[in-house]
This record gives C-alpha cells, structure tokens and sequence, in this order.
DNA sequence: GACACAATGTGAAATAATTCACAAATATGA
DNA sequence: TCATATTTGTGAATTATTTCACATTGTGTC
C-alpha cells in the first residue's frame, strides 16, 4: 500500500490531517478538495491525487467527509497508534527537541534520552531521565524503540550513527551537517537548519 | 543568474561547499564530478549539471580546482558576505537556535533575539540582548536585519508573521506547524519538525 | 607529436511530480 | 422526475528533475 508513494504526497498528507483536525472542531462535516486546497494554497487536483493513492475516500457531489478523512489519514500515517522515539546528544537542541510538543500530538513518545557526558547521564533533562549512550542497545530493547533523533554535535555524528544502528535503530533523523555513512537498510532523513536558511536567503525577493 | 535554479540544485551547492571545504583542509587540490558525487552518494551527472548552471566552472580532463570551485559556490550562495538575522520567540527551540554555530560558518549573524514576555526582555539569552517584539521595526531598520527565524508558539505564529512583514522582514524561517499567509513578496520557507519525523517514520524499513 | 586515458559540458532521453480536463457519480431544487 | 450543480477520480498532458551518453577538451607517457 505504500509502495511508489512519493514522499511529497505523505507530507502533505500530514497538512491535510491537521486541517482536518482543526475543522473537525469547527464542526465542519464535509469539505471539498477544493475548499482543502485553497486553505493550503495548492490545486484542487493535487489533493484528489494524493489521496487517491489510498482508494476512494471522496463521494462525488459532496465531497469528503471530514472526520472520516482525518481518521483515515491518521491510520495511513500511523498517528493512530504510539511510536517510541528516543533523543540522543543532550545539547541545546537535543534538549529543545526533548521538550517540544508537536511530535506528541503525531503520535510520537519520547520514551529515553542519551547522552555522552557524565554530568548529564542520571539526571532529568526536560522531564526525560538521561541515560548513557553506551547503554542504548538495552534501552532501545526494553522499550521497543526503532527511530532515534540524533542531535550530537558533528564530529560524533558517524561514529554514534553507528552505535545506534548496532543497538537495532533502523530510522535517524539526523540534525547534523554529516553525510551518515550505514547500511542501506537504516532509513536516514537529514535537518539541516542552516541549508535551510541558505537556500531562503538565496531565493529571498526572487 | 539566479532564474529558473531549481531549489534542489542549490541545496546540493551547500552540500558541496562542506565537502569542498573539508578537502582543502585535507590538502586536495582537484577534484573530479565523479568522486564529489561518490561521497554524497549522487551521480556524477549531477554535480556537473547543477555547477554548469553556473558557468563553465571545470576543466576536462582534470576535473574542478577545489579551491576555486568552494569560493565560487561561496560567492554563489552569497557565504562571503555576511547576513543579518533575528530570532523570534525565545522558548527552547528559539534559545537553541540561537545557540546553533552552523548558522555563522555560512555567512549569518544573529543580531538580535525577541519575544514577548517582559520576564525575558532586558536580559541576555545565549548571549544574545533579548528585546519586546513590539521594537522590532526600529531594531531590524538600524541593523539591516531581513531575515528572521520564527520560532514562536503556533497561537501566536500568524499574527507575529505579520508584525515581521510590516517591519520589513523579506524571508522567514517558519519552525511553526502553521501555513503562513503574507504578501507573495515575502519568502517563506516551512521547517516542521514534526513532519519530518512522521515521515520518515512512515517510510521507515520500505 | 601521437596515442591512450580522463573528465567536463550538454543536448537528449528517461523518470518523477504536478496539473489539466472530463466522464461519472452525487446532490439540489423545481 | 428531470435538469442543473457539484465534485470526485483518473488517464493524459505538462512541467520539472535526473540520468544518460557522447563529442570535446585536457592530461600524461613514450
């Protein structure tokens, strides 16, 4: 079912749902393709397309109906069940990432936080007990963690990429400006906030 | 000569420009598409497609001069002259970008951090002098500010884009789950945390 | 200098993503 | 019930991006 998907159509999947969200509290019932697409400022046709890869969801004269759609679009992405993620690299964005609450409301829990410093292993970070790297395998065990979001600075990015892979991590969201070397069966999807801000300021006024 | 880039093509420009700059480090005095691509894990064709875009930038036989090539990426993306930023919105995520070093080897410089609780105000946060957003037309003007990085809570996400775009901001760095909506001549690039991970997450073992 | 080898630059081809456009299904109202 | 409106779902067309493939240029060796 998720098979030749592209990865544009599941992000924007995403933007639907929590539009769908929010109009569900508005009580809306129905919604058109249209009506979805101007809110997002794209074509009609690109939300039919998306949603199109996931069967007939629509009803032709009426639309879609809102709660369904949300509901189904929260079981294609998963948001209806919980999936443990954990933190590793405790520094200021690490610990920022710890305590941001937008990865909750997706389904998302942070079940652990590791770090390399005896200073911050044992105590709470955020709320989050930190534990030391060199544990992970066991964490990650005990606690059915398969996505890891690696916040550690860039010298210690491959080398902790590769302690995490061995402890059974098998998705990195890699915040650091390092090409991670693994195996192609770890699923690796790079942050990189300041090509971000590069490639903004370049198209800026353009 | 920026028309008609496409946006993938200049996020690889800064990919190559790490690379570029970690091989003079090394000493390396050429190289060729072929092993620039071999490291990003891309194809040879297209390195040489997204520099042609630029001129005609090697030399056949013997490939790219790498210091030549890094300061012309550098004067291409603008990462020899420097640019002004600010920060809006002081809580974790805010404080740890304001904290972030990759930001300054490309060229940018936070000036100045704000938000809109009078407890933070006054005070320096990660070194920063952390002023009332409702200053910000003054500040941004004094200091030829354009850019600024939106960090605020997603409540306040729209309204503060606004008071941004009237005090002269041109791009805005949206870490906010929330589709902006500003004049066209205002350029917004959406970072959501939150996708990313949901993303991958849904891709993840495929 | 001549020959073999290396590597670029670039049209053309292939692939991927978006948008169009319209038949089919449903809804609405007289 | 019938005519008209709406709106989906989807092949086909378009547009964007990547990859191929090769003529051309430069390098190195004898």
């Amino acid at each position: 079912m998720r098979k030749g998907i592209p990865e544009k159509t599941v992000q924007r999947l995403l933007l639907y749902y929590r539009y769908l969200f929010f109009l569900l509290q508005q009580g809306a019932k129905n919604i058109s393709s249209k009506s979805l697409a101007d809110l997002l400022e794209i074509k009609d046709s690109q939300v039919r397309k998306d949603l199109s890869y996931f069967g007939q969801l629509g009803k032709r004269g009426s639309g879609y109906d809102v709660l369904a759609l949300r509901d189904k679009i929260a079981n294609i992405l998963g948001i209806d069940k919980e999936t443990n993620v954990c933190i590793v690299g405790m520094g200021n964005l690490g610990s920022a990432l710890a305590a941001y609450k937008g990865f909750l409301a997706l389904g998302f829990r942070i079940i652990a936080v590791f770090d390399n410093s005896k200073q911050k292993f044992g105590h709470k970070i955020k709320g989050y007990q930190c534990y030391d790297i060199n544990q992970i395998s066991k964490i990650i065990e005990e606690n059915d963690i398969k996505i890891a979001i690696l916040t550690v600075p860039a010298e210690a990015a491959q080398e902790t990429a590769i302690k995490l892979e061995k402890a059974g991590i098998k998705a990195i969201l890699n915040f650091t400006p390092v090409k991670l070397s693994l195996s192609k069966r770890t699923k690796i999807s790079n942050v990189d906030l300041a090509l971000e801000l590069k490639t903004l300021s370049f198209f800026m006024g353009k």
